[in-house]
Formats: C-alpha cells, structure tokens, sequence
RNA sequence: GACCCCGUCGUCCAGCGGUCCAGGACACAGGCCUUUCAAGCCUGUAACACGGGUUCGACUCCCGUCGGGGUCGCCA
C-alpha cells in the first residue's frame, strides 16, 4: 500500500506515429495504458508522433483520434502533436550543445547539419515492470542523433524530452521499443532528468508466429469495426491478450477489467493473435446487448446498403428476433436478406431438400389458405391454426414447417419459424406462398 | 552476425517446489435439446521443447542446447 499515495500523480501517454492505420498491436498498447490509469486514478494522455515529415500524414492521425474513441478509449489530455514543438525539441538539442554534450555532423547535401549527443560506452541496466531486469552492453551504444539535418526531432530524442514536458511517469509500451530504452536513459542522464518507470508489453504476432502485419488480413481497428465488432468485446479480447486476471476468468466488464489490471501480471511471451476467439467473444457481447444498442451499432454498417431507408423501428424488430445468433454485426444482411422486399432467391440446396416430396405443394396450399384467415395474426394464433393442420393431415412439424420456411425465406435455416411469419407479415408471406407454389409446380412437373 | 527477450494443449490463458497421471476458454469431434440453424448443456481428443543440474521432491529454481521473436536508420 506504500505506493498509494503515488498514484493520484501517474501520468501515461499512448504515442502512436500516423504512418499508417491504428492496428491491433497499437490498439492493445494504448488499452493497457488506458487501464493502467484508469485503475489507479492517473492520467491518460494521446500524443502523436508525426515528426516524420514525410510519413506522417494527416488523414491517418484524424482516423487513429476517431478509432480510439470509438473504441471507448477517452483521454485527459491531448492529442498534442510532436510536429508543433520543433522549438521545444531545438531549444534542448541546442543547450546539450552549449555544453558540449553534443555535437554538429557534417554538412549533408543540402547543408543541413545534424545535432548529435556524444554517448560513451557503459552497460546499461534498467527495471521493467514487466520483464524485470535488463541489461545492455555498452559496446551496443552508439551517438544518438538529437536533430536531423532537416532540423526535426529525432525520434528517441522528441520522446524523452515529450515524456519529461508531459510529466509521464510510466511509460508503457511494446517490447520492439526495449532496444530504444537504453538510449533514452542516456538522454535523460544527459538532459539530468529523472527517467520515468518503463514497462514493455510483449508484441502480438499473426497465426504463423511472424508479426502482424497486412499479409495477416486486416487487423487495423477501423477494419474490425466495419467487420462489425463491438468495442466492448474487442476490448475484452484485446486485455486478455497478454494479460489475464488470474484463474479462469476470461468475460469482463471494462470496470473489471480496469479494477483487476496490474502490469505485474503481464505477460512476457508474446501471444498469437486468434480470429476465432475474438469473434466468439463478439457472440457472447452481441447476446449481452439490447436490441436498441445492436441497432445503434450496426445502423452506420448498413448505411450505404439497401438496409440504409429501413426504419428504425423495423429494423429494430428485425434485430430482436435474430440479432442474437451473430457473431458478427456484419452478418446481419446475409442472414436477414429475407426481410427486403425483393425476389427470394432458393437456396438449391434446401429446395433439393425439401421441396422434391411428394405432398410439398398440397401441404402449402393449405398453409397458403390458412394464413390467408388465420385471426388473430400473432404468433400463437399462427402456431395454433398451423399445428391444427397438422394434426388433421397426420404429419410431423417438420414436414410442414420446413417447406414453408423456404418458401418464405429461400433458406434451409433461420429463426422460429411463427416469429418469422408474424414479422413478414400476412401479404408479404402469402404472397411468396404463391410464388413458392408456381415454382414448385414447374420442378415437379 | 552482434545485443536483448521469450518457450505449458493447434491458439489464448491458469499454474507461483509437493494438492498436476497439469485446469479454463477458442477451435475440433460426439451427444442432448429442438421445426431447421445458431445458442445453451454434456462428453471427448490435445501440452509442461530437449539435456543436465539443485532438491527428499520439479511445469515451477539454475545452466546449456534447440526453437521462436525483437533491435541494430538523420523511421517511429
């Protein structure tokens, strides 16, 4: 408990570089750090790397701000840009060079010359909070550049003297950054800071062990939330990648994720990223949720579809009756096509299966006939005039239900078959009905 | 190549010297339920990389081997 009174003071940063989408690697070190401060009363702040002239673009820092939110990850402070503090970085760079701590390279081409920090060789040995002792040997360590020939910020020099502006106290990120560290504890030796605490998080690799990357399938947030992911469960997903809570728990609320964090049980191996996994866990947050909140999630997928002037209230209902058998927002339209009013389409499979009996089409002029006058129009009132023909025929629900099914939806699966008929509606399934008899008529013949 | 990190079922995790012929989850296989599919429930297959130590006793500690990964830019 001696460090309770720390941590109202911890300060972290996610620092992503816009040189590209926001991937699952990124989006798992900004979660981290984002629970990490969350559970100990600190302070999360966004920071974006962009001194790269040439890389950075514009555009990709705009999407990484607006994919973070969506992902529910809120910041206190920031986004503050590196490429608007070039003075903050030259004015440091120039006094390590009045001290002669640094010195000036060689005009380049242009002219420009480059500000770089003499470095003598010395073991350097650091605590991470994750992977415990580590050390570098000197003879590894090299001048470090402090500003290129263009005047910019080098990278681990922009970061220390950001971390030490911004007052973080524990920076938190992936193990590709552990070389960088022992530099960095030179800088700050140099600048004579005091270094914050460093904790690396193990990387995240694709299903054949190498780093993930686009050979991997889209792995960029924005592409899991189009592919129709909840933030709640990518959340999930993502914390127990590399993390666990200890025993068998694997379903958390973000407050328990945020209340159980601990970097101590972190991970050091780095863990194979699983599709399936995710999407099962998308399942079971898609069952969790109300039909009004899968509706709000998955209107903005279907906006440029043919779903896009569906009302609300429509869609609503549609949802409530299958939105629970999705693993994935995405697999609405495929598996509601019916409920647009267009030309079903059989499915030759369920036709060849059920439609090529002797009785099918008798036994659907009858269905016809009694749905035509079936009252009330609910669900059991359907049931029951259904079941009753049943009886009176002398077959098994599965006789009737069945043909009847493809004749409404084209398809050999779907959701009960009662509730399915009262949302289509008496017109609309009488006459598919019709539909459903001509055809039937013309491959028995 | 040099330096650093890692090594439990196919995959993600549990295990913190004995209670482990190793537990949970995904995936897979079989079954139950059922108008179908999904869900749910039940059952099953499947792992401590290898070799030395240390110890009365190692998945757990140490060393080596092998394997995987990271970094060696005026990229971040």
């Amino acid at each position: 408990m001696g460090t309770t009174t720390r941590d109202n003071h911890i300060r972290v940063r996610f620092a992503p570089s816009p040189t590209g989408s926001l991937h699952v690697g990124g989006v798992r070190t900004a979660l981290f750090n984002w629970l990490f401060a969350r559970g100990r009363g600190g302070v999360f702040i966004l920071r974006i790397e962009d001194t790269d002239r040439k890389r950075s673009q514009e555009e990709l820092g705009d999407e990484i701000i607006e994919e973070l939110r969506w992902l529910g990850l809120d910041w206190d402070e920031g986004p503050i840009f590196q490429s608007r503090r070039f003075n903050l970085y030259r004015n440091h760079a120039l006094n390590l060079l009045r001290e002669g701590k640094a010195y000036r390279s060689e005009p380049d081409g242009a002219g420009g010359t480059a500000v770089i920090l003499k470095v003598m060789p010395a073991d350097i040995t650091f605590r991470d909070l994750v992977y415990g002792p580590i050390t570098v040997s000197g003879n590894e360590l090299k001048d470090i550049v402090l500003l290129k020939s263009d005047g910019s910020a080098a990278y681990n020099f922009a970061c220390v003297v950001d971390d030490h502006e911004m007052g973080i106290t524990h920076v938190i990120r992936g193990e590709d950054h552990i070389p960088n560290t022992p530099k960095q504890l030179i800088l700050y030796q140099a600048l004579g800071w005091t270094p914050p605490s460093f904790a690396h998080l193990p990387l995240i690799l694709g299903e054949d062990k190498s780093p993930l990357s686009k050979r991997h399938g889209s792995t960029s947030l924005r592409a899991f939330r189009e592919g129709g992911f909840l933030p709640g469960a990518l959340r999930n997903y993502l914390a127990l990648l590399g993390w666990s809570p200890g025993g068998d728990r694997e379903l958390l609320t973000s407050s328990e994720l945020v209340e159980q964090f601990s970097l101590k049980k972190v991970i050091r191996r780095s863990a194979v990223f699983d599709y399936q996994k995710l999407l099962w866990m998308n399942g079971q947050y898609i069952r969790k949720s109300s039909p009004e909140e899968l509706v709000t999630r998955l209107q903005p997928l279907l906006a440029d579809t043919e779903w896009g002037t569906v009302p609300r209230e429509r869609l609503k209902s549609i949802v409530s009756l299958l939105g629970h058998r999705l693993k994935s927002l995405k697999d609405f339209t495929a598996q509601a096509g019916y409920f647009i009013d267009r030309e079903i389409i059989y499915d030759p499979a369920a036709v060849s299966k059920y439609w090529t009996g002797e009785g099918v089409g008798g036994i659907l002029t009858e269905v016809k006939k009694e749905i035509a006058s079936v009252e009330p129009f609910t669900e059991k009132g359907l049931e029951k005039a259904l079941r009753g023909l049943m009886a009176q025929r002398g077959i098994k629900g599965g006789d009737l239900i069945h043909p009847l099914r493809v004749a409404i939806t084209g398809q050999k699966d779907s959701p009960g078959i009662f509730e399915i008929l009262l949302l289509l509606g008496r017109e609309r399934v009488l006459s598919r009905l019709e539909k459903a008899l001509a055809y039937i008529d013309r491959i028995q013949k």
